[in-house]
DNA sequence: CGACGGATTGAAGCACCTCAACGGGAGTGG
DNA sequence: CCACTCCCGTTGAGGTGCTTCAATCCGTCG
């Protein structure tokens, strides 16, 4: 969440499918040059799902990573009575796979179709090895999931629901921003993911989360255009909400 | 939290006072030749704080890294209003101040007296340049550090009280085992923290974890020897409990 | 011994949940 | 083209888990 992109000057050049890639300069690939692409990308693969089917299921081998180009996906975990909780959406362009584990510890799926690429493990790492400047790529991008993560903690530990609503709705104008997406021209913002989505991300019930945006509604500081699309009315006023 | 030790073969060495570090096999250290040790070590210093003293505050410039060597820490965001989150504690062995922001966004403090090492980071980050070994260690660590967030996050957003006190004891439990803490010979885990921090670590009140430990003794799952000290009476009931 | 701060226990309150009914847009079939 | 249905979202009423407020206990330190 709210990772910022990390942009990195490469040369650009003719001829292979990478380079005309939409999300190139903001994924993993951004940092290489065309020549190492071309190594880079003979390992990979490319896999799309349609919304609803899962890239992989917690404790499943973490076999591979994937680098999402297009679409939207949910990473989940489920307590064994089916409680679930969203740890994280990612967007075109996010890194899946971060993992000193053998097996997965979360579930990822797609939300909206969505297309991948996507590199064995094994074979990653190895080409990682060889190139130092994608480790530090790699770690950086750990780092920002971290903070994201932690940012998310606190939200959960500690703010009321109005918080959580508003907080989640800025954290995903900020990766809108981010994430290259030509459509909305005036500053509506449009959610890929359900009420339920919502709810399991911020620790809530789907009730909850439609009275809580009646509320933002009513106070005028949101408008629902759509069930899935809102535009601020007051961008100002959120914040303060969203940090309490 | 709940970060697996990454042991490190290392070519031991007399005579320089980071060889006899007693986490040095735990720490970030561990992985260095005695060569490299005495490299690193130059530009680092040692920085000793009393319980309660901060190591840094949430918007101090990230100017240092440190590696804990004794003592406990807290990682904590304050919300405008006073209510405080705690992201984690930290124990011997464990590297701070992943961050690719320019300030810290947590509080640092020790809870208890505390010992640390403490390097410029402009400086660290040249080192780590040189040796891409450590890049490599501080990928490890901060996906480590992702998962243990992350699992917080879980715990946060769909865990009952009971099943969050369980499941802190059992985090500290594991976390006991890998830092090697010499005492408690039999099974006796140590609290150091006060009942504020575990509430500010669990999104409760202090009133509710009493109340739970409390049950938890009175369901015979637990023992309280002190305040600051618990056995775990059944283990199995008690994990079965934090998985909800 | 007396005082202080942290921990425990009790009683009442509230934020969010649970249960239930209703509404509306999208897809389907007549 | 409309009626039907299904699913998702919204709204309402009542319930509950944790909080809030308050009193007491207890270990530590002067």
């Amino acid at each position: 969440m709210e990772m910022r992109p990390i942009r990195a000057a490469a040369v650009l050049d003719a001829g292979h499918p990478c380079l005309d890639c939409a999300v190139r300069l903001l994924a993993i690939c951004g940092i290489l040059s065309s020549e190492e692409l071309r190594m880079f990308k003979a390992s990979g693969a490319t896999v799309r799902r349609a919304a609803g089917e899962a890239i992989f299921f917690e404790g499943d081998p973490a076999a591979h990573v994937y680098n999402l180009t297009s679409g939207v996906l949910r990473l989940s975990k489920l307590l064994p009575d089916g409680r679930r909780q969203i740890a994280g959406f990612l967007f075109p362009g996010d890194f899946l796979g971060i993992t000193m584990e053998d097996e997965h510890a979360f579930t990822a799926e797609a939300i909206t179709p969505s297309t991948l690429c996507q590199f064995p493990r094994a074979r990653f790492d190895g080409f990682v090895d060889t190139h130092p400047h994608l480790e530090r790529r790699l770690y950086a991008i750990a780092a920002h999931e971290l903070a994201a993560a932690r940012q998310q903690v606190v939200l959960l530990g500690r703010k009321t629901a109005a918080e959580r609503v508003a907080s989640f709705l800025l954290i995903l104008d900020a990766r809108r921003i981010s994430s290259c997406s030509d459509e909305e021209p005036d500053g509506d913002i449009t959610l890929p993911m359900s009420r339920a989505d919502i709810a399991d991300y911020l620790g809530l019930r789907i009730e909850t989360i439609s009275r809580e945006l009646s509320a933002l509604k009513a106070s005028r500081l949101i408008r629902l255009t759509t069930t899935q699309t809102i535009r601020f009315v007051d961008r100002e006023r959120l914040m303060e909400l969203a940090e309490g």
